[in-house]
DNA sequence: GTGAAAGCGCTAACAC
DNA sequence: GTGTTAGCGCTTTCAC
């Protein structure tokens, strides 16, 4: 316990100067003699010496090798999956991913920002649906920093990956037309962040080719983004009569089918549900959920190493890397029984 | 985009000497004259001066409001949750939580550590079965940094938070037996960590009191400590002819339900199910789950509390910190049908 | 082969 | 009221 063991205790030691301990313990002691690095691996080794970090970066600047993540809430299943994806490739990279979760909190968010610039992060990945570009510039105080976004705004500049949500919203209405439905609901947030806009966009788009009567403000039930959400949901979308609902996420689709179960509306039979995301969960709830896939964990994966060679490679272009996305079929989807 | 703007820009902008800017930025500029103060904070606005992270912590040494998390995994619903009890505090102290997620890899884990403690973190919070104390103070450095551990082994030293898992596995079995069953198994890890330990001990205690047999070598069923291993063991508890199960965690418990189904098992009618934990999720799947809850969100709260104290005061004992546990009972566990 | 010295950006005694 | 100076622990030129 205590004090520190800095560069000069093991110079002292060893008795040579600083710079020869530097010079061998970085790799640079080629000039050396044997005999003298040998000494100075052997005292590192005896009292653990650490070079301190700080000290290092304030000098070096770069390669630290540390990405930072900002995600809205890691406890969610779809964020906590995509972490998982980034962290992936962070092992192989020997990269030290610094997770942040802000809780959708936008004062939060920039703070944490502020932090990872301060602590000379080499490039970011933000997933957030609040922040603009230009509250993301401000923050980063117009430093160089290479960072990618995630889940949210297309109107935004920057390199990001992103999937294709309005195709989702086309893939979700047509099962449900295919099935025969013809009252139709979707269940979300319809304004708040262009991803949600695109999928019920391309989901109205397929309703309305076929004939089938769609308006946003008697078919699509507001709700919050969330298992209770999508729960509380659950008696307005039996009073609408309609027989399928297209949930925004997969939380909500899950809440809801809590809600109906208790409200005694069976699933499928009754109404049809499909989620979007495809979380890991779905195949866990009763009944197994349809739902639109997102390849939540490459997303992550391909963040990551879109970001890596922005780091090494200086790239200024804005490449947007899309996602292909694809309908799964499971049991909460039936055909129409509607007389 | 480019250079950063340091104190000595400022300083020389302001016509004064860095000490000058820096006194004032940090609030002991009282003996400054008004104007000088004023033409400071408005350079500083104006060019969006932020004091180099490292710089600053080279000398401070400490109150950079820095706390470590380390868990196995962020996206498991328990850590997700637990995680949000420590943001939680962080919130309203002002401190950044750095959340490390290490998949449960002892190697990684150390080396997050590490790296943990080389970016002057003020103190720690260690959710890890795998590391031993010596691990931990090997990583540590012999430094002086206060960490409290959580849902690991009882038998190391350290500060910490607890359940009382003995108990909570006592509650389950005397559950299931005044619901009248005979014979119950226990689907789990037997032997990675102490918390599992005590969890079957207290189980198989209530068991054996009340007259039932259970020995470890027939009653325990092995099985991966999630979703999937849950799922996977549910033909072998079906075979076992046991009508109560009682699952090492709500993960599992929440597999083995999706696979009785897919056996045509009805639950509780066939077989009664309970898990550990009360993670959200429980009142979503279907049958609603009947759990031991432990506070997660609480224990992330708890922890994050006693280790600020621990930060501000130097304690040195190690405190035990007992949450209670409870029987929370849903649908998944019902009397026993067997003739 | 080795080391002295400069300096990264900042804070804090201690002068003036 | 304000500035000088001395580091924090490290890397890196450049001289010997």
């Amino acid at each position: 316990m205590g004090k520190k063991v800095t560069i000069r205790d093991i110079a002292k030691m060893a008795g040579v100067s600083v710079t020869t301990v530097s010079q061998v313990l970085n790799g640079k002691g080629k000039r050396f003699s044997k005999s003298t690095r040998e000494r100075i691996i052997k005292l590192r080794d005896q009292y653990q010496y650490v070079p301190d970090f700080h000290a290092r970066s304030l000098i070096m600047k770069e390669n630290i090798n540390t990405i930072g993540v900002l995600v809205p809430n890691v406890s969610e299943p779809f964020f906590g999956t995509f972490v998982e994806g980034v962290q992936q490739v962070a092992r192989q990279e020997k990269l030290i991913p610094l997770i942040f979760s802000a809780n959708r909190d936008p004062k939060l968010e920039k703070q944490y920002l502020e932090q990872m610039v301060e602590r000379s992060i080499d490039g970011l990945i933000i997933a957030s649906a609040r922040m603009t570009t230009e509250m993301i510039n401000q923050a980063l105080i117009n430093r160089d920093i290479p960072y990618i976004l995630f889940d949210r705004n297309y109107d935004q500049e920057g390199a990001r990956v992103q999937t294709d949500d309005y195709h989702g919203g086309q893939l979700a209405a047509k099962h449900l037309v295919e099935l025969g439905h013809q009252r139709c609901l979707y269940l979300g947030v319809t304004n708040i962040t262009e991803n949600f806009k695109q999928r019920l966009a391309g989901f109205t788009s397929v309703l309305q080719a076929h004939g089938r009567h769609f308006d946003e403000a008697s078919d699509v039930l507001r709700a919050d983004l969330s298992r209770r959400g999508g729960y509380q949901a659950a008696q307005a979308v039996v009073d609408s009569g309609a027989t399928a609902v297209f949930a925004a996420n997969d939380d909500m689709a899950i809440g809801l089918l809590r809600g109906l179960r208790e409200l005694k509306i069976r699933v499928p039979e009754d109404i049809s549900v499909v989620g979007y995301d495809d979380i890991a969960l779905d195949e866990y709830v009763y009944p197994q959920l349809t739902t639109i896939h997102q390849p939540i964990f490459d997303l992550g994966i391909g963040a990551t190493k879109i970001l890596l060679d922005r780091i090494h490679n200086q790239h200024r272009d804005e490449t947007v890397e899309k996602f292909p996305v694809r309908l799964i079929r499971r049991e909460s989807t039936g055909p129409c029984h509607m007389v």
